[in-house]
DNA sequence: ACCTGAACACCGTTCAAGT
DNA sequence: ACCTGAACACCGTTCAAGT
């Protein structure tokens, strides 16, 4: 029945995990904490027993999306154990998946709305987590000699600033259509990091 | 005197100049359309005169941004005239010097609060523009042998890609200090570049 | 401890009215 | 044609009160 509970159990979760809605219907624009808490069931001062503002309500949400692709590159890698050239061509892929898939996470993770993310030590902890895992496949593939010689470190930002770069600037409709037209997003992102790699990656 | 003059005279462009204002000031969450209003000093419903809606001047600040940017590239592209590899890098160069000076604008057009860019033709048009620019400095560098043989608009969007995505991912605070340090911006650039060069550059 | 409802300042948008 | 002021629905945030 509907029967309204008075305690939720976990409306901490239950917000984020609203906050995620809202943001994929609605956009960037269109989140407002009262919706939010609407969409939780509850009234809209509830979220600040759990939030001391909104700016900490994006962070939460930010932080799950963060866990989410800590998540899925993880996967891909585990996937392509043993092959280095493998790992670094599916974990980009997986990049370019979870942003179309999990897009609200994705726009509100990099569009600057969180404006003091280092106020937020889980956000900076699984954000650093995912840096080291694109770290660890390029110290990887310099040793099968897929990436040249360089400090893993800057390679690391080198790569998922190309991955990141390239799927932000098409999510945004900044990359013509008669591009994107030419290349399905597989085989552009295959011919984008082989512009990075000393051997081709080909299927 | 302090005395109120009726009319602006140029409303539309103080307004977006007051937009840019605020936006550098108090960031994404802080841009208001009473905030711009009152900073262009009229009433709060008199910017409607000119937008249709908030987008509207959103989209109105982010081809300003553009156009600011457009210019960027082509003085840095006709200070290294004749010399490609050269113009590859300053004009990067130039992309990374307009985020930090311009950063009010830079904020607003890669955010994603922009909706509907697909709604406002100049912007569309300046973007491709700018794409453009990108794409006639592939060429050039593909026949002074410093980039590979491929479809030269990928390689724009590879290149746009790679300069956007690390300047983003940094503004956004998601490298970690420890990488940041280790590296000047100019270094981080040319080493960033030369992943993807032929040969290397060095200065 | 967790939530509600009223309250307040601020925001986007509309509209009748003023020059 | 260009702008103002009042109006309205919506928003972030606070707080006294309820279980």
């Amino acid at each position: 029945m509907d029967v309204k509970k008075y305690h939720h159990g976990d409306l901490k979760n239950a917000l984020i995990q609203a906050g995620i809605e809202v943001l994929t219907h609605e956009g960037l624009a269109g989140l407002s904490l009262r919706k939010v808490a609407k969409q939780a069931g509850v009234s809209h001062a509830a979220p600040y027993a759990h939030f001391t503002d909104k700016q900490a309500i994006i962070a939460a949400i930010s932080t799950e999306g963060y866990r989410k692709l800590y998540q899925c590159l993880s996967d891909a890698i585990d996937k392509a154990k043993g092959n280095p050239h493998k790992q670094l061509i599916e974990t980009a892929w997986a990049y370019i998946q979870f942003a179309r898939q999990e897009s609200g996470c994705f726009k509100i993770m990099f569009s600057g709305v969180l404006e003091q993310e280092k106020d937020y030590p889980e956000f900076v902890e699984v954000s650093q987590r995912t840096f080291a895992l694109v770290v660890d496949i390029v110290k990887a593939c310099q040793k099968a000699k897929i990436l040249r010689e360089e400090t893993p470190q800057l390679l690391g930002v080198v790569i998922w600033g190309q991955v990141h770069g390239v799927i932000s600037l098409i999510f945004l409709g900044q990359i013509p259509h008669m591009v994107l037209d030419r290349y399905p997003m597989r085989e552009m992102l295959i011919r984008t990091m082989n512009q990075l790699t000393l051997v081709n990656y080909s299927e």
